[in-house]
DNA sequence: CAAAACACCTGTATCGTTACAGATTTATAG
DNA sequence: CTATAAATCTGTAACGATACAGGTGTTTTG
């Protein structure tokens, strides 16, 4: 009879030799359930002794809350997605990236997953799928655009997000960016230093934001440092390295060849600089080059080459921070972060 | 009164404007929740009218299973599991793998998380991290080695997995591999070819599988084509290319200099070329190089080196698909696959 | 034509967690 | 010494899906 009070929530049932649940911990201690759920959260109608002892023996027995079981409660889901197209890149951004985010994911609650998308043209689909299936609670994404029709959608909705890439849509979000503006004028006014004049920019596609950003110090340091910007515009960072090859080929068999070459990527600059060598030219001595560089690879082959650094690895972390930080209600003013190119010696 | 039919599971609620969820169905069919679940599931119970009146529902309004709520009840997270070092790769093995991956994933139910682990002791604590929280219905590790707790860990609980890259443990599992038995065995043949004699190896560090492979077909290599293994044993392929390059100055410029190499990586070839050249020496004359081409820098910028690529993309393909199979329950000894050397251009 | 078989559908309980609305005991107030 | 307020704790319901054990009506069997 009066062991009604042990008929409760807590003493159903025997601990059993599963994966420890509240009701193992509501058992053990002789608690209700809810009273260990509040416990554990720190809940302030729960005694400090009573915390103390949830909390000594949850951890005892490595107790690790159903994320179901929360996620199916809460909405919660305690996933960051990122939001990936499987066509990308032709030297690997993403490794750096993914370990980026997971540096800091493997400190908190968060799971990565990563969605994809087929092509360029598809690139609002996974975005849609989360919103539409709250697969995560917040969603990373990069090649934005200017008016990035994801980067509306995520807004409207009012859901958590950070873009690598900056838009222009007046009204702030959480991004980091590379500041490729300061990128493209430096390479401008090195190449002008070594005596350059004709100089040609492989750039992004011309619909991303940091298109934009990059063909704008481009034009900056050619006026600033009293060059002439020689068309480059067949190709772009997204093709191939071979079609980039073969139309850099074109470029430097022409009339008015340049003598200058500002990269925008590590890859190209290998297609650029099989280009010019096939033409017969020599970096150094008729051309020069300035470009970006993922590893160490112009750097040691091709010493000539002024490379200069962009650290994705930290993107990635700056990216976890942010959306995570939005998610906690961070105004987004407050979660927008630049990195500079790191000058390689 | 006789409306009690209709206050069954089927019309307690209204359709509300949230997801849709098997309530939903129900109450526009007018059926029982239970129903449309097994309707959706194709169970022999259901009648074939009721199935196609239920799935043109069901796809009308874009019905989505809620994952947590499967998860939940069933245990099935539709989660896969690739399992990552934070430390991995100086050049970005990642990212093909994951868009490989991702490309098999993309058509079925499964999510890709990547489950990281902070350094090599701790190989281990994100398998056990997902057996014990049941955070995936399989797993995807890489870097094994000949005995490998992992993959004991996994055998004996019965976890669905597959490896990239092969053990020595006496049963057999799903896993994708490069022969790079073949690999260093045709290289050195190319290298005694070319009229090399003596041969040094950058090989993976010894712990891993693969070494025994490389090493092994190395080792076959200089025995049928009459060369000389000297050795190159204080830096391997997790060393830094900056370690690498160190120890290959010694190597060159020291006594009994090599005049041919085999290198395990395309990264690692940067390096020792860097550290060649340093020394004066020049590829194509004083000695010769074979190497794994991950793109086309070595190709366009130092073609004198014999290039053979290793399709990573291919590997995650085949790894996913491995894992899904081993989850239905295909026998492991069909989910074993290799993929050879690819002869560049 | 009653009994058994069949075809088809449905309610209940449950997975682990948390929001919410009490319940119980003890301390404070009047 | 009763009424109120704190301080703590707890049961119930619900999130969405599914396993299981019926239920109902129709058809077949003998």
């Amino acid at each position: 009879m009066d062991n009604k009070k042990s008929e409760g929530q807590a003493a159903a049932l025997p601990p059993s030799n599963e994966r420890p649940t509240l009701k193992t911990i509501a058992f053990m201690t002789g608690l209700g359930i809810t009273t260990v759920s509040r416990a554990l959260k720190d809940a302030p109608d729960i005694s400090a002794e009573t915390k103390e002892r949830v909390r000594l023996v949850a951890r005892q027995i490595g107790y690790q809350p159903n994320r179901a079981g929360v996620r199916l409660r809460t909405g919660k889901t305690n996933v960051i997605s990122l939001i990936l197209s499987l066509e990308e890149e032709i030297m690997g951004l993403t490794s750096p990236m993914v370990i980026g985010i997971s540096e800091i994911l493997a400190s908190t609650q968060y799971h990565l997953v990563v969605t994809p998308y087929r092509t360029q043209g598809n690139a609002l689909d996974p975005v849609r799928y989360v919103l539409e299936t709250g697969a995560a609670d917040g969603v990373i994404i990069s090649r934005t655009e200017p008016k990035d029709p994801r980067v509306a959608l995520m807004m409207e909705r009012n859901f958590p997000f950070a873009t690598h890439g900056r838009t222009e849509m007046g009204f702030s979000h959480p991004y980091h960016d590379f500041d490729n503006e300061r990128f493209a004028y430096e390479a401008v006014r090195r190449l002008v230093e070594m005596g350059r004049k004709r100089l040609i920019l492989l750039q992004p596609p011309p619909y991303l934001t940091f298109y934009l950003h990059m063909r704008g110090g481009f034009e900056r340091g050619v006026r600033d440092f009293g060059a002439t910007a020689v068309p480059f515009n067949t190709v772009n960072l997204d093709n191939s390295l071979l079609d980039i090859r073969e139309a850099a080929e074109g470029v430097f068999s022409g009339p008015d060849a340049p003598d200058g070459i500002v990269s925008g990527s590590g890859g190209g600059a290998v297609a650029l600089i099989a280009a010019l060598e096939a033409n017969g030219l020599k970096l150094g001595q008729e051309i020069d080059m300035v470009s970006k560089e993922p590893h160490m690879f112009l750097q040691w082959l091709r010493p000539e080459v002024v490379t200069m650094r962009e650290d994705i690895r930290l993107a990635g972390r700056e990216l976890a921070k942010a959306v995570i930080a939005r998610i906690e209600g961070i105004p987004p003013e407050e979660l927008q972060t630049l990195s500079y190119p790191i000058p390689t010696e």
